[in-house]
DNA sequence: TCTAGCACTCTGTGTTCCCGAGTGCCAAGT
DNA sequence: ACTTGGCACTCGGGAACACAGAGTGCTAGA
């Protein structure tokens, strides 16, 4: 019921109504794309594809736009990721080589996303779950404060002080780290709980309180930044932008970790090159706009996604592509430091 | 030229239109404040004040409206900054006690007081430069490769892996630490390059190439952070309020950390008590926006700034307490930790 | 110096009208 | 069976217009 040539008009709609943010009509249609037939023709066949729920006209006597269900065909079926030209990727290559730590990646990432897509750009930091112990350090502070300091493979320093329940001189320290990290060392962090369990236990009594205390804060640590940290860069490109949800609505959610962390979707344990298009109300938030995402990550293994966030009229192949280009650029970085 | 009453009704005048967003006439005037005077007066005082500049009328027969000028006055003479509640302040407490970290110090009290204030709320990371070394740490991670973590006594850590010329083993870099430390413990961090320059020399000749690359990264971190980080939070705000200069300017300023340091204000080193306004055509950028800021800082000296920006109409007396009140909180937080 | 009154000047709103874009349908053509 | 041209219809948006209401400036009087 839906021939090549209905397909082509709503791939044409799409395309026109995305680069002109106007309701496109049948003559400007068929004068526009190539069709090779009138605007009449034309016409019927946007009559069966309203009928099918693919596009709508806002009011009698208007062209046509996508439905949400014509922008998932089209993204679907109609559509290919159009890749970046060279001079993106050299740029993009450029500008992420620069990065001096894991903040710094993350920063000029989402940065390099809005500034891409032209859109608002949202980077998830990378898990902590499947990040492995690099280095566990204990730094004597004062008497009886220490600063617990956590380096991960993946670059992340998560630091906290720690109020000791006695006083410590410094060369018990030292055994301690020495400890710690003889425990720890590579190990994944999801299997530290239960690789210390038992540690106190192994150590001499007199040992055992100062012990305890440092490693309650260590598993506070692991499970506080279980919720990721999301950030969000290009909230400028969404002035222009219209919302069918206000435009407040948007700026809320991008400040909402949660909400972020929902829309951006699940990370999956999939391979991390599958893109994610969420389109208008498919959306669990935010009926109005549009999100691709798609996780990244160092290796095989899906670290954390990243992704942008638009109105559901986006050019979703350049979109698409951009942040498929970026994911593998930033999984690149990640897997060399 | 201005009397008592001409004040008085430039002070009506700002707080009616700061409440009603409409422009205020003469009749409404006399009748809500009880002015004592009949509406007729009270015109001959706006065309008094309108003269000097305080005050203007969108068009003809419209009311009128404060000047960047009125509301220069009405802050400098006219009003007081209006102490938080009670309650408003044991919410603050609460909130700010339950970081635990300086992240999370800056990102609760840019959200907190985004909330207070209902505009965007700016908050500068604490300079490096007036803080004091409290730990250095060099931590193994491969043969040639190890990490430099640079721990001050705000609470804030950099950490920088560094790639060695050589093979180091363990036991020397334990002892290049302690030489570190005991150069550079509890020293302001603007001191550090004159403590170091001779630290080569001083040393054996065999450790010379390893300790020069560390100092190398080590000077590079003091001087790349230089430019100091800024958050904000609370651009939901902005989506009711309406900007002379486009909303997009102001999103994009938000993200420009330059501009926002500029709009923030130079760090003084003044006592950072005193509050700065900066009211429309008065800013650097953003003609269109008014911004309350003020230092804080762990003791004496100001350490970083922080504010909020809103639309020039804003209810400055609130406003004003609410930054002064948070920035007097997240002081003694990092005062204390 | 303040007040009351009055004429004047605007903006914003509602109304009407009309143009044009675009549609749906039908009948004729291929 | 599909495509095409023609035609009547619908509706949004802009222009023209009138008008009520709010607010002002000015002047004369208390």
């Amino acid at each position: 019921m839906l021939d090549d040539r209905k397909l082509a008009v709503l791939r044409a709609i799409v395309e026109d109504y995305v680069s002109t943010n106007e309701p496109v009509g049948s003559r400007a249609l068929a004068e526009r794309h190539n069709l090779k037939v009138s605007p009449a023709t034309v016409r019927n066949d946007m009559a069966a594809l309203e009928e099918e729920g693919y596009i709508t006209q806002p009011h009698t006597s208007a062209g046509r736009v996508p439905t949400d269900k014509g922008y998932r065909l089209f993204v679907d079926r109609l559509s290919q990721v159009k890749p970046l030209s060279g001079a993106e990727r050299r740029a993009i290559e450029t500008f992420l080589a620069g990065a001096v730590d894991l903040d710094d990646v993350v920063t000029r990432t989402v940065r390099l996303l809005a500034q891409l897509t032209r859109q608002v750009a949202v980077v998830q930091y990378p898990t902590l779950t499947r990040s492995t112990v690099r280095h566990v350090e204990l730094v004597p502070l004062h008497d009886r404060r220490i600063m617990l300091v956590l380096i991960t493979n993946t670059g992340r320093v998560e630091q906290r002080v720690v109020e000791l329940p006695e006083v410590v001189e410094d060369t018990r320290i030292a055994h301690l780290r020495a400890v710690l990290n003889a425990c720890l060392d590579g190990c994944g962090l999801v299997n530290v709980p239960e690789l210390v369990a038992d540690l106190p236990e192994r150590l001499p009594v007199e040992d055992r309180p100062v012990v305890a205390t440092i490693l309650s804060v260590l598993l506070e640590t692991l499970v506080e930044r279980h919720d990721e940290k999301i950030v969000f860069a290009g909230a400028a490109n969404l002035a222009g932008a219209d919302f069918s949800t206000g435009l407040r609505d948007v700026l809320e959610a991008l400040e909402e970790q949660v909400v972020l962390m929902r829309l951006l979707g699940e990370t999956s344990t999939d391979t991390p090159s599958t893109l994610t298009v969420r389109i208008g109300s498919e959306n669990p938030f935010l009926r109005g706009t549009s999100i691709v995402a798609t996780g990244y990550g160092s290796g095989d293994n899906e670290l954390a996604r990243l992704g942008v966030l638009g109105p559901t009229r986006m050019d979703y192949p350049v979109t698409m592509g951009a942040v498929r280009a970026v994911a593998r650029y930033v999984s690149q970085i990640l897997a060399a430091s």
